[in-house]
DNA sequence: GCTCTATATTGACAGTGACAATATTGACGC
DNA sequence: GCGTCAATATTGTCACTGTCAATATAGAGC
C-alpha cells in the first residue's frame, strides 16, 4: 500500500499562470519584498528552479504580472469611460476609477509603475501598457472642431494624468493621511478626490 | 620594515555619517538594488556588520539617507519660494523646485516617496519630513481675508501636491517620454510643466 | 514506438541581512 | 597614571535569495 501522498505530475500543465496567479497573492498580502522566484515556486508546489522555464529572471515575472495589472487596469478605465451609472463618465470617472484601482490593488499598483524592476521589452507587458496608454489616452482627448496648440493640448493631457496619478501615489504611501483627517466628518477619499478634479477643471 | 598599508584605526570616527555619504553614492550611482548594508561598508572600508552598530537594520539606512534628502528637498523649496530671481516665485516656483529635485536626485527622491523601505519612527526621518510637509504647506497656504471651506482648503493642498508630485514621478519612471517627444521643437519638461501649472492654475 | 524538445528537479555558488560572540578603543572617575 | 565600562568594530555563522549547470521526466509529432 501506497502511503505517499498522490504524487502530483512531474508537468504542472499551466504553471506559468499559476505562478502569476500565486506571485499576486505574495505580493498584495505580504509586500513586495516577499515576492521571489522562490516564494512563488513554493506557493505553486514547485521546485525552486522551475519558474526560470517560464520567466528567465525575477524581472521576468515582475514583469508578467504587471502586464496583467495593466490589462485590469485598462479594463476598469474602459468601464469607467463608458459606463457613466453610479458615477459620473468622461475624465472625471476615470479619475475615480484610477484612484480606486490603486486603493484596491496598492502593491500592483506600485509594481506597474516602478520602472525599475520591469522589463518593458517583453511582449506581454508592452502589449499591456500600449493598451493601458491608448484607454488614458481617450480619456484626455481634446475636443473636436477648436486646433488646440500642441503644448496646450499636451499639457492638458500630462496635467490629467499627473494629477490622479500624483493623487494615488500619495495617498497609498500615506502622504494625504494628515489631510484627509482635517476633513469634516462624514468626508472621505472620494469627496476630496471630487474636490481635487473640481478645482484644477479637470472634469470640463 | 613593514610593507602592509597603513593601519586605519579601529574605529572610525565618524562611520555613521561616512555610511551615509557612501550610501548616497551608491544609490544614484548603481539604484536602489545596490543600495545593501554590505556595499556602504565596502565603500566606508569598514566591516560588513559594522553598520548594525549605526543603523540597525537595512530600513535604518534608507531612512537615514530619505531624511537626508528630504532636509536637502526643504533647501531647495525655501530657495524656491524665498528668491523669485530667475523663477516665479510661490506655489509655481515650488512646483519647478519640486521637479528640479526629482531630477537632480532621481533614486533619491523614490527612496523619498518609497514608505515601505522606511521606518518613520526614527527621528531624524520623523523631523526631517515635519519640516518639508511645514515647507510644502507654506506653498499652499491659502489666501487671508476670505475664509474657505475646509474641503476646498484641502483639495486646493491636495490638487498642488497631487499634480507636481505625480508630474515627477511620471516624468522619473520614463512615461511622459512619448508626450515629450511630441512637443515643437525646442520645448522641454521645464515648458511642458509651465503649460501643466498654467492650465491648472496653479500660479493663482 | 522513437526521437526531439519543452518542462521540471537537484545541486551548487556567491551575495545578502541578521545575529551572536569577541575584540578594540575611548571616556570618565579616581 | 590606572581601572572600569560602554561604545564601536570585527569575525564567524545562518538562512534565504537569484542564478546557473547538469540531469530527469514527459508530452508532441512523426
Amino acid at each position: 500500500m501506497d502511503l505517499s501522498e498522490p504524487t502530483r505530475p512531474y508537468h504542472h500543465g499551466d504553471l506559468k499562470a499559476a505562478l502569476v496567479a500565486e506571485a499576486e497573492i505574495i505580493l498584495e498580502r505580504d509586500g513586495i519584498q516577499a515576492l521571489t522566484l522562490r516564494a512563488a515556486a513554493r506557493a505553486a508546489g514547485v521546485s525552486h528552479a522551475a519558474p526560470a522555464n517560464h520567466f528567465g529572471d525575477l524581472t521576468g515575472l515582475l514583469s508578467e504580472l504587471a502586464a496583467v495589472g495593466f490589462r485590469r487596469f485598462s479594463a476598469m478605465l474602459e468601464a469607467a469611460r463608458t459606463s457613466g451609472e453610479a458615477r459620473p463618465a468622461g475624465a472625471k470617472g476615470m479619475g475615480h476609477a484610477y484612484v480606486r484601482f490603486a486603493r484596491t490593488y496598492p502593491n500592483l499598483f506600485a509594481l506597474m509603475f516602478r520602472g525599475e524592476r520591469l522589463d518593458f521589452g517583453r511582449p506581454a507587458l508592452r502589449e499591456a501598457l500600449d493598451e493601458a496608454a491608448a484607454m488614458l489616452r481617450s480619456g484626455t482627448a481634446a475636443p473636436e472642431g477648436r486646433p488646440v496648440p500642441p503644448l496646450q493640448a499636451a499639457a492638458q493631457a500630462a496635467a490629467r494624468w499627473s494629477l490622479v496619478h500624483g493623487f494615488a501615489m500619495l495617498l497609498l504611501d500615506g502622504r494625504l493621511a494628515g489631510m484627509l483627517a482635517s476633513l469634516p466628518a462624514g468626508e472621505g477619499v472620494d469627496d476630496l478626490l471630487d474636490a481635487v478634479l473640481a478645482v484644477t477643471r479637470i472634469g470640463d
